[in-house]
RNA sequence: GGCGGCAUAGCCAAGUGGUAAGGCAGCGGUCUGCAAAACCGUUACACACCGGUUCGAAUCCGGUUGCCGCCUCCA
């Protein structure tokens, strides 16, 4: 169907992909623990992936997509603690967060979208097949993986256990018969949420709701895994060891992860105090401009946040929707939904990109050339746009459109972008419109005596107050600056 | 200590064997009453360092230096 290269944790190289079954692919990524509001870390890993899911979608493939929400765990047992709140109500406020942070981000839905405490029987199950054929023991009313018996522990972080210092920063539990045994199932303790087991009241171990729900989902083998880098050890690593374990063959083919977001070259810290919450972020910035900066790197590379890299996406996405405008102002009002055409040779050329491991970082670089392009095309072609410079551009704009549909940007008209950035720029400055049309207006009839220090002043004053002039032969237009 | 990643012009960033995309910034120009926007040119003989393989390497191999991540919850 393609010749898609997806760079493969397991392997540490770009293999071409093979869907497992033809023209479909099953994808599973890990979605947040919901103890708290979502920073820019998890809006790049969301969003790369759903440039991915894109992607495969554009390309004809059905797509399962599947993306947790882990919402039992010490992390919301002692922030629900500490809220005095319940576990559930804590949890559903941060998933309606997510949601509320990730439509914003024009992030689309998963397939599957499932919980872990939704999964308590799956969660059993696979446990208990652990047990049953040799993988886990149970110590008290805790059921360990006892990661020595699973042979290939380690493929893929690439760790021996031999040379893992364990207890290093933590303190070894005494009744794990190896440091590295993790905990599958744990006993209740008062006042935590619990559930019966084979194994007593008790809840499950991080690592097991995601080779449950996968699993579940996508069945015992499926194509895609995906998430942050951080999750290869030791997420990722017993997930593996539990799906294999339990089900005695291949969990996953291609293990994805992207890399970090850093803030102004450090890591994104509580003690450092500088986590950047998207919902903080999307005060400042276009959603798409969002995107568009996180997708401008490749996304294993860390990427760093910074004002300057904002500002530039923010530019940058202005040029791509005024690069729009232009033509629809050049084609007139003739031209409506002629979008269905091609694909043409810019979509090529990204997809040839994009075949490269998800090469948005160049993908994007296409575009803006092509911008540079249809702009030098405009204006070059003066006045007399005949039929055939009308469908090129018709073209290569519906090959843009098709583009941004992969990215997830460039879902405004021109019109709606320019006025809702107007608007929101003015309600930040508190700029009076009135004023603004009256003073150019002012200007006008200035320019039209040949008054140019007059005009000029006027202008200045504008400037001034942040409003930036632009003469065109249909008029005078304004944006804030 | 173990595992892994990165080092490309002023800044950001693609590029994995044939002599280096794109963006931002600066400068000069076209256009404009002057600007802005757009475009053209330019800064740009830019690939951390040292060896090796090759007709040829930013790209492969070995080593050095520097930065970073994981090994603890983390996207």
């Amino acid at each position: 169907m393609t010749n898609l290269k997806i760079y493969n944790t397991l392997n540490k190289k770009k293999e071409t992909f093979e869907p497992i079954k033809p023209g479909k692919v099953g994808i599973y990524v890990c979605g947040p623990t919901v103890y708290d509001a979502c920073h820019i870390g998890h809006a790049r890993s969301v969003v790369v992936f759903d440039v991915i899911v894109r992607y495969f979608r554009a390309m004809g493939y059905e797509v399962t997509y599947v993306r947790n929400f882990t919402d039992v765990d010490d992390k919301i047992i002692n922030r629900a603690r500490e809220l005095g709140i319940s576990t559930q109500e804590l949890s559903e406020r941060y998933i309606r967060e997510f949601y509320e942070d990730m439509d914003a981000l024009k992030v689309e839905r998963a397939t599957v979208e499932p919980r872990a405490t939704d999964h308590i029987d799956e969660i059993i199950d696979v446990i208990d097949r652990l047990i049953s054929r040799g993988y886990a023991y149970k110590a008290g009313g805790d059921v360990f993986y006892a990661v020595e018996t699973f042979k290939g522990y380690g493929k893929l972080s690439g760790r021996r256990l031999a040379e893992m210092q364990a207890g290093a920063r933590v303190k070894v539990d005494e009744k794990k018969r190896n440091p590295f045994d993790f905990v599958l199932w744990k006993a209740a303790k008062p006042g935590e949420p619990m559930w019966d087991s084979p194994w007593g009241k008790g809840r499950p171990g991080w690592h097991i709701e995601c080779s449950a729900m996968s699993t579940h989902f996508l069945g015992r083998h499926f194509d895609i895994h995906g998430g942050g880098k951080d999750l290869i050890f030791p997420h990722h690593e017993n997930e593996i060891a539990q799906s294999e374990g339990a089900f005695g063959e291949p969990f996953v083919n291609v293990w994805i992860h992207n890399g970090f977001v850093r803030i102004n070259q450090e890591k994104m810290s509580k003690s450092l105090g500088n986590f950047l919450m998207i919902k903080d972020i999307l005060k400042e910035y276009h959603p798409e401009a969002v995107r568009l900066f996180l997708l401008s790197n490749h996304y294993r590379s860390p990427v760093d946040f910074t004002d300057q890299a904002m500002a530039e996406a923010e530019a940058g996405l202005e040029k791509i929707y005024a690069l729009l405008q232009r033509i629809h102002g050049t084609l007139g009002s003739s031209d409506f939904g002629g979008d269905e055409q091609g694909p043409g040779a810019l979509w090529a050329s990204f997809c040839q990109a994009m075949d490269d491991d998800f090469n948005t970082a160049r993908g994007i670089g296409l575009v803006f050339e092509t911008v540079r392009q249809l702009n030098r095309f405009m204006d070059d072609m003066g006045e007399k746009a005949g039929q055939e410079d009308q469908a090129r551009l018709v073209l290569t704009r519906a090959d843009l459109m098709r583009i941004g549909g992969v990215l997830g940007i460039l879902t405004e008209t021109p019109d709606q972008f320019f006025e809702q950035k107007k608007a929101d720029r003015l309600k930040r400055e508190g700029i009076d419109t009135a004023l603004i049309e009256r003073l150019i207006a002012e200007r006008a009839r200035a320019r039209q005596e040949k008054d140019w220090a007059t005009a000029d002043r006027i202008r200045d004053e504008l400037s001034a107050m942040n409003i930036l002039i632009e003469d065109r032969a249909e008029g005078t237009s304004w944006k804030v600056k």
